[in-house]
DNA sequence: CCTCCATGTAAGATATACCTTACATAGAAC
DNA sequence: GTTCTATGTAAGGTATATCTTACATGGAGG
């Protein structure tokens, strides 16, 4: 995707620990991902597939815009 | 992302030409992307990165959940 | 008929998401 | 102080999203 810079912030890690128990290996286990996977984007490493987007937002029960939100393009 | 399978639908070529007068090449270069990107995301080929689709959503007017349904897992 | 313009297909290259494996650490629980 | 669990980092590999370039087609308008 060339263009102009933008980024895509989330809340994964806070609102897996606010709004349930799940460890990373659980969510992992959940969504179908590795746990490597979840530390990554928790970490703010990339952002994730639309797909395990979607996921992430069925397991943990929150809307996709607030699990993530984007962050637009400057130049 | 191993496990169960499934995969996005999008309304991208519908809303676009429903909600816009825009074409191919106008709304890639509208999101940053290019033609070929969009006729292959239309086309069902791939589904979008969350940062195409954010982008999308916005130059569409459109909610993600309204441009992009996630036809979830069977086994 | 010739020319745009929008759409489509295809091949090959690059970037990035995701996986596998291995190792490190801090805290809790005996 | 050893063991277990959760979290973290790092390296190397596979899959997929995106880009670049090239060629094809059908419709609209001279």
């Amino acid at each position: 995707m060339g263009g102009k810079k933008s980024y895509i912030q989330n809340q994964i890690k806070r609102i897996r620990l606010a709004r349930t128990d799940l460890t990373q290996v659980e969510l992992a286990r959940r969504v179908g991902a590795t746990r490597q996977t979840i530390i990554s984007i928790e970490a703010g490493r990339y952002s994730p597939s639309l797909e395990l987007a979607f996921r992430l937002s069925h397991v943990l029960g929150e809307p996709l815009e607030e699990l993530f939100q984007f962050v637009p393009e400057w130049d």
